[in-house]
DNA sequence: GTCTATATCGAGATAGAC
DNA sequence: GTCTATCTCGATATAGAC
């Protein structure tokens, strides 16, 4: 692997591990076997780097979340794909995580990968949403938007409970809990 | 205010918006308006302060929280109105930010008052999803641990979806949207 | 492209005077 | 109790040789 991709998979590792304000150049160099050097031949700066590393966890996370809601047929199908996909709750999401970062929200260009991941999460959730309301397979009265925001929202806080309880136990029920609260919202029988 | 006072209250600001990890003791010092020797005086170094303000900061949050959920009548009104509660979402939760902080979770004493929050949270609204179902009023194959988590869940990844985009606006939709998943929990008319 | 040297600054803390 | 002095280390680079 070139040390340009080494670099990049490092800082993904740290920002995962320590967030952007704990993750330091040095850091990153040791963990790739770079120099100092060569990280700054490579790009401008830690931002720079960092805003490389985040771009490419996001397109993980979009495709990691594609195959799910793509897999099942219904909207609730999906959804629960969605929801209920093997995680390591205590490790957090590589995405979300930097949501946290002060620095991160504080720089346009730093935000950017996180406001246009979870853009596409929601949006794609509310699309689902919509159809299952429209066949007739969820009730009439549902919102699309609103509970995608909340289908996303389940499994960012079930991160921020498994990790205060230091267990998965708890993202494991926040994720059942949502899935059973989704399965009482069929249509009633017409 | 006496200065161990100040530098707890100015530790618990700088916690909350920038983190454990991105809080400096002269950081501390410099919202407190005390000298360094002030602050190793009253406290052993920047874990012990840090427990302090964060000690303080769960039992803030216990008692907002108290206060909406003694409020309502049935489980329903109790869980919207914590649901509900007026909240600056892109601050984000005071308690839950500690917990994507790597050096808290590394730390027995930094997480314990996270950890204690939270499990007294979800068992305080475990217990009235609990009530709900034994009295009638929510269906009865619901989950209470499970629900109680995925309505906590929602708040907390409520904040990183509005950090996420700039806006408070993602926060509302997913409150709202979990307030609408419960209500269609509601028993069957006997 | 990668290396080493150098620079500035803050983090986190200890020591001892007042 | 609070202050200033001092210490060690790492963060975040820039400069220039190889």
């Amino acid at each position: 692997m070139e040390t340009s991709e080494r670099l990049i998979e490092s800082a993904r590792e740290l920002l995962w591990e320590r967030g952007y304000v704990g993750t330091s150049p040095k850091a990153i160099q040791e963990r790739a076997g770079a120099g100092q050097g060569s990280m700054y031949h490579h790009f401008r700066g830690k931002p720079d780097l960092a805003v490389a590393a985040m771009r490419r966890s996001a397109e993980q996370l979009r495709a990691q979340a594609e195959a799910q809601l793509a897999g099942g047929r219904t909207a609730q199908e999906k959804a629960a794909a969605y929801l209920l996909r093997e995680r390591d709750a205590l490790r957090g999401c590589r995405v979300g995580r930097m949501a946290m970062d002060p620095d991160v929200i504080a720089s346009e260009q730093l935000r950017e990968p996180v406001q246009e991941t979870f853009d596409w999460l929601t949006g794609r959730l509310a699309g689902i949403v919509a159809d299952g309301v429209a066949s007739g397979e969820l009730r009439p009265g549902l919102d699309p938007d609103d509970t995608a925001a909340a289908i996303v929202a389940v499994v960012q806080g079930g991160y921020v409970l498994a990790r205060a309880a230091g267990s998965q136990e708890p993202f494991d029920r926040a994720v059942r809990g949502a899935v059973a609260l989704l399965a009482a919202q069929a249509a009633p029988d017409a």
